[in-house]
DNA sequence: ACTTAACCCAGCAAAATAGTCAACTATTCC
DNA sequence: GGAATAGTTGACTATTTTGCTGGGTTAAGT
């Protein structure tokens, strides 16, 4: 498992693309524009996302593309790992061969680590981080409110 | 927070130090053998490592590297973050200064998601691997005795 | 003094990243 | 049917990162 910025890309244009989501499909280069990432490199990501099913092209005027499942439904995991090189893993590819016991030992500790992230990514979804900014967004309105009913409260004591 | 090959071996060498600390400081010759990492590259993150007050360098024969605290008290994210680049983070530098509201949503989503990772990394420290690995160990022994117990019987069994 | 090993630095080849350019195909709308 | 739309594909490029080689200098122990 791996967290570089093109799996970063990756998901922002999910994001993006799970938030406009409404019947129409959304056009890569409405995302391009939006989060201001090349047409071209969209078009590589979003080659990888249709053939791991996690999105689907549609073709033609007001084609674009679409989410493949419910924004719930996908997680982010999956998303990374459709963009990201296969990373070749180990260096004994699971066959245990390393010179001696020691770099087996720091190693399994590693890939432990790993199946770990993958573990705590998988079980976050689009759908879950767009409810997530929701509730921020709300809780962020309501404290605003809060702000302003104070201040009228205020005003009221002064007059 | 990013995830690459360099942080892994970052990680990987720092589980190392950490598993063979005795009294005496650890040579990054003896890493660079075990873990199959060059020893030029070692010298190159673990000045950083040595920056970030992860590690202390002790010079002259019998010198070597030591931890600088406990391997409880010294966690994933830092170790990390003290080798990778400071990753420019934003676009917008938290000035906010995207062209609309959307580039920001989206880019915030993300950042909330890596200061999630960044909680959940920064939660795991080396002395904890250590600890999961060595109940693992101990557990991979107790069923192979287990195993070997059970061939006994048989053996008598069929006696 | 000599050895050891951290420290420091310049450079370098391979890979990954991010992007451009161009041609082609399927679809829909007129 | 023809034009516009938008995905699909591939080759090609610039930049950065990665991982390493090899040269040195400095501090500390014998």
């Amino acid at each position: 498992m791996r967290l570089t910025t093109k799996g970063r890309y990756a998901v922002t244009a999910m994001l993006d693309l799970a938030f406009h989501s409404q019947k129409k499909p959304v056009t890569l280069t409405d995302i391009a524009n939006r989060q201001t990432i090349s047409l071209s490199y969209l078009e590589q990501l979003f080659a990888r996302l249709r053939k791991a099913d996690i999105v689907i092209g549609v073709r033609g005027p007001g084609g674009g593309y679409k989410l493949s499942r419910a924004a719930g439904k996908i997680n982010i995991a999956e998303v990374i790992e459709a963009v990201d090189e296969p990373l070749d893993s180990t260096k004994c590819g699971g066959e245990g061969n390393c010179q001696n016991n020691q770099p087996c030992l720091t190693h399994e500790l590693w890939m432990g680590l790993s199946e770990q992230i993958r573990g705590y990514l998988g079980g976050i979804s689009l759908g879950d981080l767009l409810e997530r900014h929701e509730i921020q967004h709300v809780a962020k309105r309501q404290e605003n409110d809060a702000k302003v009913i104070e201040l009228h409260r205020q005003e009221r004591a002064s007059a």
